[in-house]
DNA sequence: TTGTAAGCGTTATCAT
DNA sequence: ATGATAACGCTTACAA
């Protein structure tokens, strides 16, 4: 367990002064010759400056992710895909997980602001809200992904189209004759929640379909939500069962299916289904899941850009809401209702 | 974007000196009216010490979780969990992935060391033997959870017992009747593949069967090499082809799945399949999947266990091999071979 | 261009 | 039990 070298011993070994060192790693302006020796002095010792002692200074090459939850797939990939963007920028991720929890967010944040990070990409809870901004007072930049908290206007976003989205979905299956479209979604007290949820009622609105509040389900995202909502729409009466289902958000497709498994639904023949969300496994199930494809990777390289951005400080002021389109690929789970059941 | 208060301004509150406040909040000895004052101090000005500044006198409470790749949902969940159970002991995760890429591992090791964390949890790619052992050297505790390196003798290592599960999956297919058995798993040069391939063949020696070289195959974690497998397996003559199918890896499952669907394979009646973790999805898809399940939750507890009981050097030396059981779930994917075509 | 020296916020080592 | 004060490793004015 030796010791590691520190900027000391290099500009001994290159027989110069500390802040010359300094100079050299950052982009201080060094004489051509001299910067070699410091080069080759770094080289030679393997010299590599502390994380702790450069923060201690103000400078922060680290970026917290405040992730929901990683047994979520789509979060899982962000992740992914978020770690790889800030390696290739030579940033690291502390990442933390809330488990949807505003009493754990509410931890995370203090403990974000004792590992003094520059940045935070997060997929806030929805609550905690004096505690976000009090993150931004402190000097710390914001970036939300995927979802958003309204009271905080001043704060960066990125996420896909969600109004939008949910719209093509409900379109695609409204052009496939379908008129009692469900739909299951995150709580209204959440962005997606409500942003797509807008997106289907404007749909139905201008397809002149009235919207029924008993097809409309904005449920937690954590637990079986997905499957009792299932459970209840199929349990209406005949004709106001829906033939047509969209589950909004991935964290409820997962249980929403092995609901609609278990009752033995017979997909699409007496229900449709469009799912948010491609994982690896929808194409697997029978029959192959019509999905609204999030652009991970984009999600993950704005955010990164724009935390970085900030945190550079070479952005203009002003929040920055980035939309991202999502696609809709067409597989087998979403045809033409059943003229049978469909006629009232 | 006010500055947050330091020990000094605590101390200056609660008139007392720095070191007082110091011993306050860490386990020093103080009189109990005194640290009273402190403690109303603290609150008052919500101060909350600095990460760095305790960094670099050489405390830390952060560990490094170096992962292969979080598009495994195997590896997701088990970020979920050592998050979890890291945050319960109040230690943050510094989050790498190395795309089972030695070179991306090499820089990760790297940067780790900047960050001085204090532990290591990691799935090893197999390379980078020396920077492993350096790392140690250096004085960094370092636990492989999954995966090993054999010629790392002197590391802790926390994972399934990889031998008697994959010998279970065989006998499990064995007692159905099976005799010719294949299985797919991760190159011979990582310890999860040897291992479970030593099960399978211990397994088949047991049951008087020979091995054929033909049936195992080792292959690459990352890109489509289950499905390759599958494809090669599959095209072999009758006489010789599987009746039964071990996936031995979840990196491998999704695109040995995905392969066997494309060719149209009737699982089980024309082979039988048995893959490695649960994931959501194994039930969801048709047939349900006979599967071993990972006790994720248990390898999580025991890796941050390990680490931190080194970090604070309350562990006895010399290296530790937890093997947890893991359990083996029968589904609809594995049954009694077709008789007419198991009789060659 | 280069060097000197003063912080950054905490812990640790001494005295008191 | 408490208080000065010197580290810890780096950045950054300020001088030279």
């Amino acid at each position: 367990m030796k010791k590691a070298p520190t900027i000391r011993d290099v500009a001994a070994a290159a027989g110069v002064s500390v802040s010359v060192v300094s100079r050299v790693l950052n982009e201080g302006s060094v004489a051509v010759a001299t910067r070699e020796k410091v080069v080759a002095a770094i080289a030679e010792l393997g010299f590599r400056p502390r994380a702790a002692a450069r923060e201690l200074n103000g400078a922060n090459l680290t970026i917290g992710l405040v992730l929901a939850d990683l047994t979520n797939p789509f979060f899982a990939r962000l992740a992914d895909r978020i770690v790889w963007e800030a390696r290739g920028r030579g940033v690291q991720v502390v990442l933390m997980t809330t488990q949807e929890d505003p009493h754990i967010e509410a931890e995370t944040l203090a403990t974000l602001l004792d590992r003094s990070v520059g940045g935070v990409i997060a997929t806030p809870t929805g609550g905690n809200i004096d505690k976000w901004s009090r993150l931004q007072d402190l000097g710390v930049d914001l970036v939300f992904v995927d979802r958003s908290i309204a009271a905080l206007e001043n704060t960066d976003v990125v996420s896909i189209h969600n109004e939008a989205s949910a719209a093509s979905a409900t379109e695609h299956l409204i052009g496939l004759g379908h008129r009692r479209i469900a739909v299951i979604s995150g709580p209204l007290t959440t962005s997606t929640g409500t942003a797509r949820i807008a997106g289907y009622e404007s749909a139905l609105a201008a397809a002149g379909i009235p919207s029924d509040a008993a097809l409309i389900r904005g449920v937690p995202f954590r637990g079986d939500a997905g499957a009792d909502a299932v459970a209840a729409l199929l349990a209406l009466p005949l004709a106001e069962r829906p033939t047509g289902l969209i589950v909004a958000n991935t964290a409820q497709v997962q249980s929403s299916m092995r609901q609609l498994y278990q009752m033995g639904i017979d997909i699409p023949r007496e229900l449709s289904v469009i799912v948010f969300d491609d994982n690896p496994w929808t194409e697997l199930v029978s029959p192959p899941l019509s999905v609204i494809r999030q652009p991970i990777d984009m999600l993950a390289r704005h955010s990164v850009d724009l935390v970085l951005g900030r945190m550079q400080g070479r952005l203009p002021v002003g929040p920055r809401f980035i939309e991202v389109q999502a696609e809709f690929v067409s597989r087998s789970s979403s045809a033409a209702p059943n003229p049978v059941e469909s006629h009232v």
